[in-house]
DNA sequence: TTTGGAGATGTAAGCCCTTGCATCATCGAA
DNA sequence: TTCGATGATGCAAGGGCTTACATCTCCAAA
């Protein structure tokens, strides 16, 4: 910086006043330092920059994993916004720390201090983590849960508007009469974690909708896994198994519901999430289970899966660029000011219909 | 940390010494100063840290997209291994980048300064990257591009081996006799683009392959799309329509090699990556192709993709999370030893055999 | 007893910027 | 002509840490 102060005829604060505040500086000097800088490939040191203006364009996120569509997006939306704002984002995930014996912290101490605010989607609760980020004052984004009170600022999903369209999509007669709604009794939810938290909350509105039918859900309506394809194969398999040994198929003891319970209608199945849905298509193919003939099938987040797939697959759309955009946005201002209030945003979701709700 | 050294009645020069290098230092000063810093929850400001030292513990790395199954497991071998390192690891793209209008940095230049190396993948020339980062003295990594002459450490596939693997699956005669081989005139390559690095080297090989066994490759045999699920549908859309077409079906106007070729033999298909092999497969069914019987199909990279289809996908495995983890690593090594000699390393790649080849 | 050296700690310079305040030149208005 | 604004620039004080070098203790060897 002194050399460009020198070769400019102008003093370091100059130099550094034409990076800040252009504005304050005379055009020709401006000129001449601009040249000077271009001419020594001057860069200025963040470091000596961070430490005496004490700010940072570095924003961090948090997800639980960074795999998949869903992950990818919200990651895309986030960046996207960063950028646009002005910051870098930094990506963590627990499936990353996980890969070094668990006990990894997300970010790496190192960095903690870089990052200006912290954007976090602990799907789990999380209460170390929680208080660490917190303890250290760092401002912070909650994504998708509801714990901790209001005291953050937080970017939620409308799981309930989103199922429960999903459920009357079911349930209800279509429009017209053309579709036939599906019994309350022959409807099932494959969960994702039981403690996840939008599986929770999905799971909830799925048991509701059922009890505003008068059906009481049971145990084996509502059942809990994992966000995986192998987890709605293998519920498929159970699923499918147990309703043809219920219609007298193999081992020939009917302990569901007597025969032709699988000829009596077709079933109902709300997936937490499309890549469950996508299993258990693909089991239903396999099986030769009509869809949506015999099987009336919603996923949930419209990822790419969901129209990569054939019959394409309904979907509760769940708008994952934007949920990580408002949290960056969100982060942003209270980075830029700490005391505002905090705010809760909740985004909607809708239900896109396609072939394998009929 | 003043205060912490007031707390411990020691100067400040000891508690960066208990910091850094605990060993030059009194194991009951030690404790003292390791108490204060607890009580006063003193976190060392990085920004200084890193003024002084001129030492940083970010690491980039640069993707052309970060979205499926290939770049996720990337970056998390990346990531893990620049966790056991002791670094972090910031990530970018170019999907990312596009989104801002295409003239984003891909980095911003916020954090260019913080980052102590960079690994690069990407897949197709980009001079004005390789100038900005090379130019600015930043230790650079290369991954899977064979540009930029010898003068950068770099991480490579073999493509060669690979993509030959898969040939002789589909060419020759299986160990036994059990299957039959694919006619060379009967095999096509689907690439991803034109340009890109991979598809380059194995549409190569593809047609060395060919070539040895007597067969030049028509352009017809090797297709250029992206490297997408919806190009694999397109793809598999105009390969069967030509051959139902061909075979007497629809229009009657038997432009290729006459009715009847359908029924000839089955025919080979090596997709450049699972994507597009996915997209393939889907419409293979779709139009009631036999697979195997009457298409073999190999894909490329092995991702979680090839094992979730059915049938599952034979493909060639691609060690996507080594390769993150070797740029790392030998960013790292080039990081901490600036003027080491260059190095190239190449992963090994195989065939994995599943349902769709027979 | 003296002395050299090892071990522990302190002193202070330096890392590279930003920015409040002081200075200086210029110019229009009184 | 003088004076107060105004605009442009310089001066220098930090900001929080690391580390070469200096200092001081203590102990073993001479």
């Amino acid at each position: 910086m002194e050399d460009v102060a020198r070769t400019a005829a102008v003093s370091t604060a100059t130099v550094s006043r034409v990076l800040n505040t252009p504005e304050l500086v005379a055009p020709e000097t401006l000129e001449r330092v601009h040249k000077a800088i271009a001419q020594l490939g001057y860069r200025p040191n963040v470091f000596a920059q961070g430490l005496t203006t004490r700010k940072s364009y570095l924003l961090g996120i948090l997800l639980p994993d960074i795999h998949g569509e869903f992950y990818s997006e919200l990651i895309r939306g986030a960046d996207a916004e960063a950028r646009r704002l002005g910051y870098s984002l930094l990506v963590g995930s627990e499936g990353l720390a996980g890969d070094g014996g668990g006990k990894l912290p997300l970010f790496s101490s190192n960095i903690i201090g870089f990052i200006a605010g912290l954007a976090v989607m602990i799907t789990e609760p999380n209460e170390q983590l929680w208080a660490q980020a917190h303890g250290a004052g760092l401002p912070l984004v909650v994504i998708d849960e509801t714990l901790h009170g209001n005291g953050v600022d937080r970017v939620l999903v409308d799981n309930r508007a989103g199922t429960l369209e999903a459920m009357n999509h079911l349930l209800s007669p279509a429009f017209g009469g053309a579709e036939k709604p599906i019994a309350p009794e022959r409807c099932y939810f494959l969960g994702g974690p039981k403690e996840n938290f939008d599986t929770a909350a999905r799971a909830k509105v799925f048991i509701e909708a059922l009890a505003a039918r008068g059906r009481k859900a049971t145990a084996d309506q509502v059942r809990y896994g994992e966000y995986s394809v192998e987890w709605g194969q293998r519920a498929g398999e159970e699923l499918f198994g147990e309703r043809a040994r219920g219609a007298g198929g193999r081992k020939g003891e009917g302990e569901k519901g007597g025969k032709g319970e699988r000829f009596s209608g077709p079933i109902g199945v709300l997936a937490a999430n499309d890549e469950i849905a996508f299993g258990l298509l693909q089991v239903a193919k396999d099986l030769g289970v009509g869809v949506p003939s015999e099987l009336r099938l919603i996923g949930f987040d419209d990822t790419r899966l969901a129209s990569l797939v054939r019959p394409q697959l309904s979907s509760v759309r769940v708008p994952m660029a934007e949920v990580g955009a408002a949290a960056v946005r969100m982060l942003a201002e209270r980075v830029q000011e700490p005391k505002r209030s905090t705010t809760t945003m909740t985004l909607p979701t809708r239900l896109v219909v396609r072939g394998t709700s009929g």
